[in-house]
DNA sequence: CCATTTTTGAAACAGTGTTTCTATAAGAAT
DNA sequence: ATTCTTATAGAAACACTGTTTCAAAAATGG
């Protein structure tokens, strides 16, 4: 992954500006304003990433962007859309492991490093970034395809007989809540140290597992 | 509890106006500002609470706030401290008991409780409503001691041999960071429905007590 | 009582999301 | 091909935000 500026720009496609793109088909013109946009909100974070700057950045004037996406929340719900597909890509890297513990161990960690690697994604998915912006229901959707490992986990843990939850779901949101209640804490700046709040973190993923599993060596 | 707009209008006090209140000293302005700004806040959310609604309730030049509280986050520093009274007021509304894990079990309701009676003053304090604002050592050290009651039943358990954790401080964190992902995600609009956001908070305050202290009846 | 300092308070500045509105370009119909 | 119609372009303006300026007024101190 050499260049994480964003999930859109792989092969190594440079920057498309507004005349260029424009002369192409309009869904060429809306990929290139999300990674304008994108791009924006990695270097600059989430204030930067205003309707002006995206404009100036693709070489136009604001209302191409309400024409392509009705609104701010428009352009940053795909933002939200594409940061969910960066997650994806993080678990999905993730070796599988026979061990489910282990496995889920490794995902949190994954998760963790994402909400580091990612933080101006992570405010805008889940922290409040754009404090006007709900998931609705395609978002929402997305999400939970982005969690596909770790429901995958709890389903085979549940068949083989070794998690306490008889609702598979409520325990999936039980292991997001807990982990991004850490993240939050921590990039809402209310926990003391990162060192600490590393230590929390992973406290609170062997608490999970613990709690979840049923106790067998 | 028949006023509960803000922790600062006790004894029925009625707002004050700017005319009214610079007669008196600096410290009684400052006062009815804050309250102001309070007001503002839990009718219209915290998008409403600009420096010139502010200003305009209080019938003031928006200078007069920028002389008190030096800029928008010095005013918002306060909304937070506000809301940490108000949170202990309601920690300390829950009736002590004996039994430890039945107390934090009380302590965990009246936190989702404090949530969603007093809404937006989470999200100014925890949800990123401003996210200018961070928390500096003062208001870090006001949360501390709005969770003291959380701080004591975690001491006295570690006292009494019933608590599994060697570290009190993680302890704590570990429980507010647990419980406070469920409510943000669930304001943040990422949990289907209130009910299971609800049944899974339940669940979470469950998961920490079986975790946290030693299995014994 | 005057000199100095501070505070007032309206107006302006720089930024935001969004909407007008005319001129231009694109598409469809004859 | 040439109209007629429709939609888009693109600059400017609108309504809002946090913040700063700067004359005039008020308060303070010697």
């Amino acid at each position: 992954m050499q260049d994480p500026s964003t999930a859109l720009s792989k092969k190594g496609r440079t920057l498309t500006t507004y005349q260029k793109a424009k002369l192409q088909h309009t869904e060429t013109l809306k990929f290139s304003m999300i990674e304008a946009a994108a791009s924006i909100l990695q270097e600059s974070g989430a204030e930067a990433v205003t309707i002006r700057k995206v404009a100036e950045k693709m070489e136009c004037p604001t209302k191409v962007i309400y024409n392509l996406f009705g609104s701010k929340e428009g352009l940053v719900k795909e933002l939200f859309l594409e940061g969910c597909t960066l997650l994806a890509a993080e678990f999905q890297a993730v070796p599988e492991q026979p061990d489910l513990k282990r496995y889920l161990y490794g995902l949190g960690q994954a998760y963790w490093d994402f909400s580091q690697k990612y933080t101006s994604y992570y405010r805008v998915m889940f922290g409040g970034a754009f404090s006007e912006f709900k998931p609705e229901e395609e978002s929402l959707q997305t999400m939970v395809t982005a969690l596909e490992q770790v429901n995958r986990i709890v389903a085979e843990a549940t068949e083989r007989g070794l998690m306490n939850e008889e609702d598979p779901k409520l325990a999936v949101e039980l292991i997001w809540a807990s982990l991004h209640g850490v993240i939050d804490l921590y990039l809402g700046g209310h926990l003391p140290g990162a060192a600490g709040a590393r230590a929390l973190y992973d406290k609170s993923i062997s608490g999970l597992i613990q709690t979840l599993f049923v106790q067998a060596n």
